[in-house]
DNA sequence: TCCCAGCCTTGATCTGGATCAATGCAGCCT
DNA sequence: AGGCTGCATTGATCCAGATCAAGGCTGGGA
């Protein structure tokens, strides 16, 4: 399972409860962290704690400087800005990422509040720590590099969907995107509340739901929370899916091509 | 001068001309890479050529594999998003910067086209000597690494402005925000023609025309290319800036506090 | 001097999507 | 049963900002 962009939510209870005892353990077992030599990681594990943070947390609040540096191992995290009684969702954040490096690594504050979508298993190292380790371990900084350089890429992404498609193309593209990710004979599911998703795609719920209604013209159609395309010619004339805005962006060690110096 | 936000665009030709003559110079005198060895500047320049760009040209096109990372030393360059003949303006990148690094550091098509605003000296590196360096030196490796984070943050910064502020608050806000940084007495130019703050603001010309029009109700006024700001109180009442957004993001090393390891 | 190309402004109109407001429809608790 | 809370749909209306369409102003070139 790749940690791209459309996950279904999994259960945290089943995927993280038993191993996910230790910090340690969660550092050795995160992805993009195995070219980590060992010792990095053991200091690491001497300065952070895992949590589990419920459903309606808040994690830290914009305009707050940063602690922690933390990573999200179960569960999922929305950041968002906020401007007085305003939230505009910025990002929904998937495991196994971390929350806002940036600010952390340029001890600045949070431009955004976290918080908790589902429960959350957090892991939460100290940010002067972390820091230093980073700073200290050449194997660490790329492997955070790489993870905000996909970050990066995703918020583009991002912007690029919201800004260059319509509301009913982006809810098209988005259930295609579920259709074709879904294994051949298996039914798409949404992996989501409708309310989150139109959240995810910068609508409104009542915006998603009439044009839910209205790409039936086009063969897509939700019974339930299974996708249906009736009409798959239909779909995809009206629903181009672009690489550049609807790949996934998974988070990969910057890894040097040929030969090694 | 820091090279954070809202720079005024310098003539390229007294800045560089002189002093940047190669791509050697060009690396040593960029201020976030003071911490990096000569050593892994003389490979760097080695695999790297300084080029002059006129405004107006393609600098890559979207979906393209990098084959170079490009660093911005002087003039500005603007990153689109494309679909079509649609294009939207993501960013606008000011010396002295990397022409999106993520791309480059992932190995992954660029998303957006990037094309020359004001002549583009531009510091081109090939991309596999750039990596490799990248993971060979970790002073390096730390300098790219805060550049994107700031980079990141700009997009959120951007993102945050937009989709939480009206346009005639964006309009207000950024004149404002010239105000406020032109030295005492000193009275603020726009530092570029309407039509491009326009884009910046993420508005239309016409919009930003009507809107200047607007804010003078609130003691905020444009005459030719000077910032006026006939009644203080109103304005800083109707547009009140806030750092979260607002606030230069200025690319800075990043330094580990406290003693050393 | 005229002409033309770039900018900017101004006006009239359109529209995608937000907002406000009801209603339906679960599941769940007591 | 009832009643509550949270989600989803549906309809009516609104509005910020885009779009389309004319001018106006400035500077430059022959």
């Amino acid at each position: 399972m790749s940690h791209g962009g459309l996950q279904p939510f999994v259960s945290p209870s089943h995927q993280a409860d038993n191993r996910l005892l230790s910090p340690r353990v969660a550092l050795r077992e995160t992805p993009w962290l195995t070219a980590v030599a060992d010792k990095t990681l053991d200091v690491l594990a001497g300065h952070a704690v895992l949590h589990r943070i419920p459903a309606g947390s808040m994690l830290f609040e914009q305009a707050e400087t940063p602690t922690f540096a933390q990573i999200l191992v179960a569960g999922s995290v929305e950041l968002l800005g906020v401007r007085g009684n305003d939230e505009t969702r910025i990002e929904r954040v998937y495991p196994i990422d971390m929350l806002l490096p940036a600010a952390v690594l340029t001890r600045q504050p949070y431009l955004l509040r976290a918080r908790v979508l589902d429960e959350a298993h957090l892991l939460m190292i100290q940010a002067e720590a972390f820091l230093h380790a980073v700073a200290q371990d050449h194997a660490l900084c790329l492997a955070v590099l790489a993870c905000q350089a996909v970050q990066f890429r995703r918020q583009v992404k991002q912007a690029k969907n919201v800004r260059l498609r319509s509301a009913e193309e982006r809810v098209g593209c988005y259930l295609l995107r579920l259709h074709e990710g879904a294994p051949p004979g298996v039914p798409a599911r949404l992996p989501l509340n409708k309310r989150q998703i139109a959240a995810e795609l910068g609508m409104t719920r009542e915006t998603f739901s009439r044009t839910l209604g209205a790409i039936a013209r086009r063969g897509l159609r939700i019974d339930g929370d299974i996708v249906i395309v009736d009409d798959p010619v239909a779909a995809h004339t009206g629903f181009s899916l672009d690489p550049l805005i609807d790949g996934a962006e998974p988070i990969q060690p910057l890894a040097t091509k040929g030969t090694e110096g």
